[in-house]
DNA sequence: ATTCAAAGTGACACTGGTGTCACTAAAAAA
DNA sequence: TTTTTTAGTGACACCAGTGTCACTTTGAAT
């Protein structure tokens, strides 16, 4: 070690998230970030050769914390049970969404690094399918799924479901108890 | 008149489009669209004064083309003959989507026009939620809707569904049959 | 206390987009 | 044919972000 740091990877981050958010990728500058952490915009560049780098580290850092999390839920249910656990996670979760489609934005020609971070993000990005087409696949051995439906619409439909927005703020609980109501019974009654 | 135009506001809200829903609004400029175009970037200042007085119109233009078909579609069957249609309708518009998106991206301190356009596109977007909201209403007085569901989650999941990516290229009518099909009676067996 | 290594700074040259405007080009009207 | 009117051009000054680099600061190790 030699002088302490003025920012730290979590704040660098943080902010990177936030600003990301809320104006999109192409709005995003080291200028802006620098000023949100007080330091020169020089500084950055000490880490980060340039925005496309930075921000595929953080959707790194954003998609190991989301996995991570998402090998600690209890996978010994059965399928309905999943499905709740699965979908409130994803709503506690529900900047996922905007994440994966950042991965989307990130250029084509930039330095190794960012390639390697793309392709590995990739790689996590078909692994998480995997594992939500396991739950799907257990819904069909435990014969509870109506077997017609394709396993894209299925997960398709639940993943989406998270960015509806929510205008007139209903609140979150009866929000979200509807969804899960109108994905597994549908909208209608029963006749 | 005096000498012909170059381009017609067709062929630039048709580039603007392009460019807007594939890289975003900060990603579109008048170099690129003048580029698009073959003319000089010039000529564009004589139609609108910057970027968000073109996007702005942009997006009255795709709205009103949007509304106006959408008030040709047949409103006289029952609830469920009219959802089928609108969803078909929405997925024929599937672009519909992205426009009321980048609505939200126009920023605040612009031109008269602009704010001029900001405030009849929200008048549109309460007048066609309005519209869908009849509907739901229509299948409340049928008594075929779980009474006990929010309106808005219902709309939300309809209209969030044209946007799952369908990555497997599922065919087109199977996709739609499959998202009718859960939306209306869930995605599980009725037991 | 001196040295060293990493952290941070700010000035510099550069790039690409902006908005303007005097000017040219072309088609219709006189 | 000349005039008028609108379309289109490209050069200009400007701005905001980029990437670099010699330099300064700071804290720990010797």
């Amino acid at each position: 070690m030699a002088r302490e740091r003025k920012f730290t990877d979590e704040q660098l981050f943080k902010a990177t998230k936030q600003m990301i958010i809320q104006d999109g990728y192409e709005a995003f500058t080291f200028s802006k970030l620098a000023a949100i952490l007080h330091v020169s915009r020089g500084s950055i560049y000490k880490y980060y050769e340039n925005k496309d780098e930075l921000i595929s580290e953080f959707l790194m850092y954003e998609m190991n914390r989301f996995l991570h999390n998402f090998n600690r839920l209890d996978k010994s249910g059965d399928f309905q049970t999943q499905l709740d656990l699965l979908i409130d996670f994803i709503f506690e979760q529900s900047n996922i969404h905007q994440v994966l489609e950042i991965i989307q934005q990130i250029p084509v020609n930039t330095t190794k690094r960012v390639e390697n971070n793309k392709s590995r993000l990739n790689e996590y990005h078909i692994d998480m399918y995997q594992q939500f087409q396991g739950l799907i696949d257990l819904g069909r051995k435990e014969n509870v799924i109506k077997s017609h439906l394709p396993t894209a619409v299925l997960l398709g439909m639940i993943f989406q479901t998270i960015a509806i927005p929510n205008h007139f703020n209903i609140p979150q609980e009866e929000w979200i108890a509807s969804i899960k109501e109108v994905l597994i019974h549908g909208m209608l009654k029963k006749d």
